[in-house]
DNA sequence: GGTAAAACCAGGAATGCCCTGGGTAACCCG
DNA sequence: CGGGTTACCCAGGGCATTCCTGGTTTTACC
């Protein structure tokens, strides 16, 4: 059997090159791939993989939410992130939405492979370049919350978010995650009430400074 | 002998990933690797590879202006843009500094072998997904002049886009500049037509990545 | 097992958006 | 000077969306 793999990356073209060096690794298969944070959540709950190698930014659905969604659904399937960014909030958030492991892309194939037989024997795996962040997040621990999209929305919010921000239409949103539109409404209702924004402009910047969405379009 | 490559990108595991594949194929060789432009500059003038297969966002020196010194310095080397951006401005920009081709990431493999042996063979190779932008550009507008915010927009589409980007209403715009609220939907749809967007997510968007607004709210 | 928070949904009034169509002023150019 | 082009301005009406108030179910947590 060996360890089963889902990759979720937007760039197909890196999905598809790890996709192919994981394969040549012993006791390691890549059973599915996703281009996207939905997608990637689908494919986990119908293939229920050891392993989620997990970027953040993604369409549709981010990294982090994605890895909320999987890890309250499937106990049993760890996920890995492997992103671009490293930054301090990132890798606390991800570890917070109940990551298994951080690897920053700018480090090698070989720590990749390393990260995943780390979390198919059950332990925790944290790159040595961003260890330092997560201590320097537990020394300078900030007492009171701070506002970020993080703490003060709840997943649904940041989901609904992400989708305003990427210039959906709340009929579309609500098409999109199976639910009323009455219900994209509330949920965007509430989260403008919660970060004191009153148009939908100034919620695109703040999503693009919370890193939920990129300006790109 | 084959086609020699040079592969540029800051991720690590891209470029390990990539160059493991690219040394399957068959009359393909990766002869070396950057993590940034300067070194990818420095690397070309001692190897003088056939192709450099370049990322855009490096840092130390950014793929553009490499491909801009390596085009100069090396007339028998080309440079692929392999990079995630590819909005028309990148696009342009890459073509005008001297790429041969340019492909997204989120494009796969098989098109990179493709890309690489067509730009081996002397011609240039544009993905299909961006095809369309720059056709666009060459024929609507003159070669030698951009397409942004401050040439294809009127003065007044330019001034309400910014105050949309900045989160007003439609009625506050019109009390801002003491015209009918009718008038204002009409730049807006006007400009919107302009610049093919369909949502206040994406002009915002468009607004910032032209300078018009900036992020924070 | 009770409480709270989150997520879900509905109805109706108000608002805003989209489309069609029309009008004026300025400008360039043959 | 007449004709074309462009920017700018505005109205009406149909349609979609938002806002507000209400309520139910689900989940999490003592």
């Amino acid at each position: 059997m060996g360890i089963r793999i889902l990759i979720a990356d937007d760039h197909k073209i890196l999905r598809e090159a790890i996709t192919s060096l994981l394969n040549n690794e012993i006791g390691i298969s890549v059973v599915a791939e996703a281009g996207d944070g939905r997608t990637a959540v689908q494919l986990a709950r119908e293939l229920q993989p050891d392993i989620v190698v997990m970027d953040i930014i993604m369409p549709n659905l981010n990294g982090i939410e994605a890895t909320r969604q999987i890890v309250r659904e499937l106990p049993h399937t760890k996920v890995l992130m492997l992103s671009e960014q490293s930054d301090r909030r990132c890798v606390c958030e991800a570890l917070r939405a109940g990551a298994a492991g951080f690897v920053p892309k700018r480090c090698g194939f070989d720590e990749l492979v390393t990260a995943i037989r780390n979390l198919a024997a059950n332990h925790t795996y944290l790159s040595s370049e961003i260890t330092g962040a997560v201590v320097d997040e537990y020394i300078h621990r900030r007492p009171d919350q701070d506002n970020s999209a993080y703490s003060v929305l709840t997943g649904r919010e940041r989901e609904v978010l992400q989708l305003i921000a990427e210039g959906m239409s709340t009929k579309k949103i609500a098409k999109e995650l199976h639910l009323s539109v009455k219900t994209i409404e509330w949920h965007r209702s509430q989260l403008m009430k919660k970060v004191h924004l009153k148009s939908v402009a100034e919620l695109v910047k703040y999503a693009i400074s919370e890193g939920l969405t990129c300006v790109s379009v």
